[in-house]
DNA sequence: TTGTTTATTGCTTGATACGC
DNA sequence: GCGTATCAAGCAATAAACAA
């Protein structure tokens, strides 16, 4: 019998809504793996005068008034500033561990050799489940996760790197990133954390980056956690993600209208910074990922740093009454993200005033 | 059997090619 | 030179195909 009419009597009986035969599928375990789980297998992988010269004496090199380290809520991730990149002394996360500082280079040759490689699944423990969560509960099933670092703010920030005229407040601008349930979009596919991060001002501390995360711990939670995250939003608010136009953004428009909430990101501005990053830096490194980005051009690395492709299964292995440990790892990766995103954008700020300067 | 690679999904933007 | 069409590149999870 060929392979063709095999493949096709298994269509129609799958169509035909009739039990396939044993022999059309040997992995019955597989038939029964709810939607969202992954199998076994895992997948591969304004111009520079607007800058005060306080800002722009460090600035140059946009992340050197940052710390390596962006988490203090615990979570098992690390991100490493490597050397050159004007890393600040004591800054880097291994000291905010406290353990005694790693080879940065030891770190970036063990992150180049995994790379693709399948992470190592967690270890199947007997013993009392460890459920907790960083942040706190704010409403049923909603967690808010909030941190802050310093982070010097200018007083104006030039959009000419996005071809846009004129400045813009950096106070009103939102960085964003969502961890979702899948790629697809549409219907299916929802958002079970949204990490935000803008500028503060700390009477303590002075300028902040503040991250605030929102996390659902149950599915009844996401209207709660989209209206929270609506109530983060001004109507001057500039929004600024990294691909987050064609993917974030859409996603949220299509959860707030099946939550039968009205849209509160449709009519923001929205700065996607993947398209000027291209831009500028496209040919130089093996792609303009924001991984790759991260790593290239701020010179961080990251370290236990949970692989996109097992939020998902993070989150449902929580839902499930599992183990939290890696869903603070993915909280960690967001966290991570919408910082990372923060530096690029003076980053690309500092480049275009240099190439201004230099023309 | 296990690990790795690739295609797929929808959307947006930028770059390039082409015709007028 | 301008307008239009096409392609590539990102986002990330998943499954199938392929390799060892």
């Amino acid at each position: 019998m060929s392979v063709t009419i095999e493949r096709l009597r298994a269509l129609k009986r799958q169509a035909g809504g009739t039990a396939p035969a044993a022999h059309d599928r040997s992995d019955g375990a597989a038939e029964a793996r709810p939607p969202g789980v992954a199998p076994s297998r895992s997948s591969s992988p304004a111009s520079r005068a607007a800058l005060p010269t306080r800002f722009l004496a460090r600035a140059d090199d946009a992340q050197a008034s940052l710390p390596a380290s962006t988490l203090s809520h615990g979570a098992a991730f690390t991100a490493h500033v490597l050397p050159g990149a004007g890393a600040a002394p004591g800054n880097d996360a291994s000291t905010a561990r406290g353990g005694s500082a790693p080879d940065p280079m030891a770190a970036l040759r063990r992150l180049l050799e995994t790379r693709g490689r399948r992470p190592t699944p967690p270890p199947v423990t007997r013993g009392p489940i460890d459920r907790h969560l960083p942040g706190e509960e704010i409403a049923p099933g909603l967690r808010l996760i909030e941190t802050r670092q310093p982070f010097d703010v200018p007083p104006a920030l030039s959009l000419a790197f996005a071809r846009r005229e004129g400045q813009i407040n950096p106070r009103d601008v939102l960085f964003f990133d969502t961890e979702t349930t899948g790629l697809a979009g549409g219907t299916g596919t929802r958002a079970f954390m949204i990490g935000a991060a803008d500028w503060h001002h700390d009477p303590d501390r002075g300028d902040t980056l503040r991250v605030r995360q929102l996390l659902i711990t149950t599915m009844a939670a996401e209207p709660a956690m989209l209206a929270a995250f609506a109530q983060w939003l001004r109507p001057d608010t500039v929004l600024c993600s990294y691909n987050g136009r064609s993917y974030d953004a859409p996603l949220l428009k299509t959860r707030y209208r099946l939550a039968r909430q009205g849209d509160p990101i449709g009519l923001l501005d929205h700065l996607d910074l993947l398209h000027p990053t291209r831009r500028r830096y496209r040919g130089r490194w093996e792609n303009c990922r924001l991984a790759t980005i991260e790593r290239e051009l701020l010179r961080i690395v990251r370290e236990d740093d949970l692989p996109g492709s097992q939020a998902p299964a993070a989150w449902l292995q929580y839902l499930r009454g599992g183990a939290a440990t890696n869903l603070g790892r993915v909280a960690a990766h967001n966290h991570q993200d919408v910082v990372t995103l923060a530096r690029l954008l003076l980053r690309l700020v500092v480049a275009q005033a240099d190439a201004d300067a230099a023309t």
